[in-house]
DNA sequence: ATGAAAGCGCTAACAC
DNA sequence: GTGTTAGCGCTTTCAT
């Protein structure tokens, strides 16, 4: 009665079915399902055959146990706890597609995962409980210490964003000098000397985009104005209010440099409202190069990020690490794709 | 000398270690980071503190099997494996992020898996093996018939669709017949006669919109033109390919109802190249009313689909499932949102 | 209130 | 070539 109960199968299937349905013991069916040679050809594919006709599939939590292995690596995007906001920011969206792609590729499974942005170091959680093998986080954002931190305890992380002094951690991104460099001496060429930067600085990649349009002001010996920086959080909505307050105030502008594509176009839309023309009265580059700025009204000019490629290298990073590689943090090229938000001539 | 081994301790802490630190057994440390109300106070943080200035996370993989339980959903997103084609339309990134944001806060874990769209059924394997207690399939393809399969097979299983005859999975969708409708119906009410629907019929989601589009059609009494249907791909150059051959053609048209916003956009340059103008020749309706559509150019006349409800929906579903309550297919409503690119007045 | 021991589903010596 | 057995890190009876 106990062992012939018909009713309710509900259970899965584990390898100890298998092996009474095939007539032999589980040391069998294990070594058969994992292509040992130790089995003969006919008792190996006779295992298969029922396997696969029941849709009977090793249980990777038990193997992985046993075998001490995992094949999982945690892929984290910070959120801001205050606004609520979500992943929304169509870069991060695209660089979690990117990472997804390279890890597939290499055999690997993804687990997407959110964090409070004020506490990245609870992501260390995810490796500690053994859930992930290692972890990829998505921007630094006000917390490289903690980051920090972690890779003190031996954490295998990589980070998406800039290089900083005292980096402990390995981190992938684009060249952010080089490319708030590139943004601001297109403006200047064009002969724009008001040139409002669009960022916070807080986070570790604005403030390095920062110090590039610093730098490309200099080298055209403009004074740079503090006015002309607006430290708009990554939230479209405060972000718009604080370009409304800027186009209605005294300070004048022919120039934005925003740190985002849609930054870009929240200014776009900006000194619009304010009756003022793009390109004409205030030239816009973005960042980013997202599909929306190839759409958008008007097209943007704005620093391409190489997404693909930095899915590939976060990944190949991680993967170094695991090896026990030590892994050097990576700088991107990124290039100016110029369009007619800030066309070239004058 | 073989307990003592100080050099490369390099492994990773476990319930032993705590236990012998803190001089009692692993049961007690086990019921002490579980909450056991056996434990007395003093030992429970004695034990609690120990662990967390050591950085210990109970193993999950061994947890989960001793206790079989796993809260891992696997998200599904299909890729063609012909052209190699990536996650890249907004509308799936962004559906994805809902979804992770309702798994967060639901206390899931999210398993995200890119599958070759032609076999779709490959991704049981996730549910088989253990990795994931269900399985969230963004859109049907063209394979209804494996998804129902998997169903049959008692497979968790929720997808992001049409409702369809002879259905045994549970879907949640956007109301596509209503959706096609009303976008064709805003066409024809501002006079438009000639309407190209643009998208691949062989998709349910499309076949779906494209009975609303016929269904307007009859009433407004316009004969349909089999020459004014383009199966266009979601893949954006062979749309784009296809609409230039359109444009170049001697079949007239005067309006668009496209299948996402970024075929629609591919139809605004088309028609922009060759010479005409939007929308005053051709008036252009999208689908889906990504960020994109706001601030294009021009502004995109789209369909909105609720992305955050649908997130939130897949994933109650899903639990429903899992409860085994039987989860009916779900039909979310969606809403014409009118901009530049097909207005109201005429 | 705490410990000893069995077992979750699997793999890998070690026997035969 | 195949079976027996121990054990991966954890939870939970059952003793005490």
């Amino acid at each position: 009665m106990a062992d012939a109960a018909p009713a309710a199968a509900n259970k899965r299937l584990q390898m100890a079915d298998i092996a009474r349905l095939a007539g032999v013991s589980v040391s069998t069916v294990s070594r058969a399902l994992n292509g040992s040679p130790l089995i003969n050809d006919e008792t190996r594919s006779r295992i298969a055959e029922l396997a696969r006709s029941l849709n009977y599939s090793i249980n990777l939590g038990a193997q992985n146990l046993r075998l001490q292995k995992n094949q999982t690596v945690a892929v984290v995007v910070p959120y801001d706890a205050q606004s609520r906001q979500h992943i929304s920011d169509p870069f991060f969206l695209s660089i979690v597609g990117a990472i997804a792609d390279a890890l597939t590729d290499r055999g690997y499974d993804m687990l997407l995962s959110r964090v409070d942005a004020e506490r990245l170091d609870t992501a260390a959680a995810l490796y500690d409980s053994g859930k992930a093998i290692g972890i990829v986080v998505i921007g630094q954002w006000r917390h490289h210490d903690q980051l920090n931190a972690l890779a003190a305890r031996k954490v295998p992380l990589v980070v998406w964003g800039g290089q900083l002094p005292q980096q402990l951690y390995c981190s992938v991104g684009g060249d952010n000098v080089g490319g708030g460099l590139q943004a601001t001496r297109h403006l200047l060429q064009q002969g724009r000397k008001r040139i409002v930067f669009l960022g916070d600085a807080a986070l570790p990649e604005v403030q390095l985009r920062r110090a590039g349009y610093l730098q490309a002001l200099r080298e055209a010996a403009v004074a740079p104005d503090p006015k002309l920086e607006l430290p708009v959080p990554f939230e479209i909505i405060a972000a718009r209010a604080a370009l409304d307050r800027l186009c209605a105030g005294r300070t004048r502008f022919d120039g934005v440099v925003a740190c985002s594509d849609l930054l870009a176009l929240q200014a776009v839309q900006a000194v619009r409202a304010a009756g003022r023309q793009v390109p004409g009265d205030v030239a816009v580059v973005g960042y980013d190069d997202m599909p929306v700025a190839t759409y958008s009204d008007p097209p943007l000019t704005t620093v391409h990020q190489p997404v693909a490629v930095a899915g590939a290298e976060l990944v190949d990073a991680l993967l170094a690490l695991l090896r026990g590689e030590r892994a050097a943090p990576r700088m991107l090229p990124v290039h100016l794709v110029v369009r007619e938000s800030a066309p070239a001539g004058a």
